[in-house]
RNA sequence: GGUGAUGUAGCUCAGACGGUUAGAGCGACGGAUUCAUAACCCGUAGGUCGGCAGUUCGAUUCUGCCCAUCACCA
């Protein structure tokens, strides 16, 4: 019996570009959809913009634009970016849509209607000029603890404390700038503390779905008793779901000048962008995948893929939303980690913010970063680290030094040899990769989303494959007379190897595998039925390569372009934001993208006095024996010996390069004097030459400074 | 500060309900080969399994503490 499933990923918040980050998570979800479909299930994949919320209202009001034209402007340049990465939504929506409009409308009655939404009146500051409410990541102010300036009104990063707005000195609007009144308003409640949702969200948290697995993993499932706390104790409070006019969202039915908070309707979304396919193609029972009953009938399911970052939301408020306006709860959480690169958070001033566009742009093919990411993807919600260097070999070898080199190295006999006609294959020759297609191994893997698995046993069997070729020896059997059969027999047997292990590829590389089919002649691979060999006589097309190897050059290329330079922070927050999370999404993405940004190119003044620099006179330099970059210095600086003789420093500098030793002597430079002294192979030095460079190597050469006439040796530069 | 996760060969990662010589792929090195975008094949070297202490006949695997990294919370 095939399952049903109903498919989405987190909705990405229209404020911002799609970067790598963002498709760790796409692309597991994508693979896990292809790989569903391989095996004969129905799977409806939606996703949508999740378009609310005052970040929008002020990012399009900044770029002159009604929200509305903000929004359409983002949703078409998201939609582009999943397509080139093979992405490939069934629908992609948006939240700002009438299906979206009805859903929350229909969900708030009912809970309204359930007893379950509360108003009450809360404080908040209040910008008198703009005239509106301001979020928290909208005040900036003093720290209440350290003091520093122009910090958030949620927390410093400076120190790092945590605090209301309220508890910020001098705090001002980072809106208009003008300083924010407490104002009173009505805001509406889910009650999420009602002893109802507890007992659900307690059940539902740790407990399992129709099929007996589990909702959440393990160290999803653990955070949440975290939030939750232990059996009779309540450490949830209410959400506050209102927000005030002018606000770009829904307007709260019933509550004129209220509106829904953006995360209320975000994932909303995902039935609304289903309800949005389903009218477009007209054989989709909605109910069978959302209502309560019909859906336990239909034995349907729902999977979310999403990031950690917004865990919260879906798993206390959704499902709980979900549950008590009678609508079916999620089948499943699938939750990954953050995206580091090369070990730290993506950083703009180092390129490691890569946008999707710019990769794109920059040539590199998509299906190299989804085959890496599925490397190192394994079902789990740890952080994924993009390892550049690491990408570019596992890349090359993996997929062209050895998955492609299969069809390579045996293609060619079969077109000059065969006519392009296969042979017999030798069926024992394949007995490893029958007994993989029997075995559920494979497939395990990738129900369980450990694709990392499933990648390490693909490649044992491409090892396999050309082992085979190594040892018959194609190349050979060609030169012999009467071998032809031979010949023949293992070129077919290499390339059935080869089209099973594209077909176990295919979720991963969906556009490799379409050329393989159309060079193999074959229909769309699928992963059910017998195991059989490509048959004898079938026809082949002539081989053409199938994919180039990545060159560290183009990855620098890529760093290149997403570089930005460290100009002195007066851009607008936005604008110089790194989001270490994959899935930005709403207000909540502001908090954390903001925060993660720790990397200050500042340094205070404390801090630069530590270094000593002195003004020294080159009393000699000598080249080092057996030292390729090295020249022996010795520094005057005015320092003395105990006899009160003149007492030169001893400095190797690696400026051989562009200097000869002897143009040196009797020059001024400048030094660190205070350098911890450090033995080196060649002697003692104690102290460095500062000496000036283009980072990126355009410019070639090496130049030491000098100071202005008049300076003398031992002046501190400062 | 509290909680949790992670820390295994140069790199990326498996694994171990405690038990003889701790694994893979890549990289390095050596050999073989030349069909294949120097790809493939065979082989070698590399790890006191983050540190310290404890439990045990025996710990890298369990416990405690510490260190580092990351996340969450206040």
């Amino acid at each position: 019996m095939p399952r049903k499933i109903l498919v989405t990923n987190a909705l990405p918040y229209a404020n911002g570009d799609i970067h790598l980050g963002h498709l760790v998570g796409y692309i597991q979800g994508d693979i896990w959809v292809r790989f569903q479909r391989m095996r004969g299930n129905t799977v409806h994949y939606v996703c949508a913009d999740d378009t609310h919320g005052t970040p929008i209202m002020l990012r399009a009001e900044k770029e002159g634009l009604t929200p509305e034209q903000l929004i359409n402007r983002v949703h078409g340049e998201h939609l582009r970016d999943f397509t080139d990465f093979g992405v490939a939504f069934d629908n992609y929506h948006s939240t700002h849509s009438p299906e979206n409009r009805d859903y929350a409308g229909d969900i708030y009655g009912k809970l309204s209607r359930g007893g379950l939404i509360d108003t009450r009146s809360i404080e908040q500051y209040y910008d008198p000029v703009k005239e509106m409410f301001l979020p928290d990541r909208f005040i900036k102010g003093e720290c209440p603890k350290c003091g520093a300036a122009d910090q958030y009104g949620d927390n410093c990063e400076a120190c790092g404390a945590a605090y209301a707005p309220t508890e910020l000195k001098n705090p001002y609007s980072a809106v208009s700038g003008a300083k924010p009144v407490l104002k009173t308003s009505e805001h509406y409640f889910f009650r999420l503390s009602d002893d109802r949702a507890v007992a659900f969200l307690r059940e539902w948290t740790r407990g399992t779905n129709a099929a007996g697995s589990r909702r959440l993993q393990t160290e999803a499932a653990n955070k949440m008793k975290e939030w939750l706390g232990e059996e009779g104790e309540n450490k949830l409070s209410d959400w506050d779901i209102s927000r005030d006019a002018p606000y770009f969202g829904f307007e709260i039915p019933g509550a004129p000048g209220k509106y829904f908070y953006v995360w209320l309707d975000a994932p909303i979304g995902y039935l609304a962008s289903f309800r949005n396919l389903a009218d477009k193609r007209g054989d989709i029972a909605v109910e069978d995948y959302t209502d309560a009953v019909r859906s336990e009938a239909a034995g349907t399911e729902m999977v979310h893929f999403i990031g950690k970052d917004i865990l919260y939301f879906h798993a206390l408020f959704w499902p709980a939303m979900l549950k008590f306006a009678g609508y079916r709860t999620p089948s499943q959480l699938c939750v990954n980690g953050f995206l580091t690169v090369d070990g730290a958070k993506m950083s703009k001033s180092r390129g490691t913010f890569i946008t999707a566009r710019s990769y794109v742009e920059q040539k590199l093919n998509p299906e190299w970063l989804r085959y890496y990411f599925a490397g190192k993807s394994n079902g789990t919600m740890e952080d994924v680290d993009l390892n550049l260097d690491d990408m570019i070999a596992k890349v090359n070898s993996d997929l062209v030094g050895k998955f492609v080199n299969i069809a390579s190295r045996c293609a060619g006999f079969i077109t000059k040899r065969f006519d392009g006609q296969l042979g017999e294959t030798d069926v024992t020759a394949c007995s490893e990769f029958a007994a993989a297609w029997a075995a559920d191994s494979l497939s395990s893997a990738y129900e369980e989303r450990d694709y990392s698995r499933a990648l390490r046993e693909i490649m044992r069997l491409a090892d396999v494959a050309n082992q085979f070729v190594n040892d018959h020896k194609p190349w050979e059997l060609a030169k012999q007379e009467g071998q032809d059969a031979r010949l023949h027999q293992v070129c077919s047997t290499a390339l059935t190897m080869f089209r099973d292990l594209t077909r176990y590829l295919k979720p991963v590389l969906p556009s490799l595998a379409s050329q393989v089919e159309r060079f193999l002649g074959v229909p769309a691979l699928q992963w059910q039925g017998d195991w059989a060999p490509l048959p004898a006589g079938h026809k082949v097309e002539a081989y053409s390569h199938l994919m180039t190897r990545i060159e560290r050059k183009q990855i620098d290329a890529l760093l290149e372009a997403n570089r930005e330079s460290l100009a002195p922070s007066t851009a607008q927050p936005q604008a110089k934001a790194v989001a270490a999370s994959p899935q930005r999404h709403a207000e909540k993405q502001q908090h954390t993208v903001q925060a993660a940004e720790t990397t200050s190119p500042h340094i205070s003044i404390d801090d630069f006095t530590k270094i000593d620099l002195r003004i020294a006179r080159i009393v000699d330099a000598q080249h080092v024996e057996g030292a390729d970059k090295l020249i022996r210095l010795q520094l005057d600086i005015g320092e003395c010996d105990e006899a009160g003789n003149p007492k030169p420093r001893q400095v190797f500098a690696g400026i051989k390069s562009a200097y000869d030793p002897v143009t040196l002597v009797g020059r001024l430079t400048v030094m660190v004097a205070n350098l911890a002294p450090r033995k080196m192979k060649f002697g003692m030095s104690e102290g460095m030459v500062l000496a000036a460079s283009d980072p990126d190597g355009t410019t070639a050469g090496l130049y030491i400074l000098a100071p202005d006439d008049g300076a003398t040796p031992g002046m501190r530069v400062k």
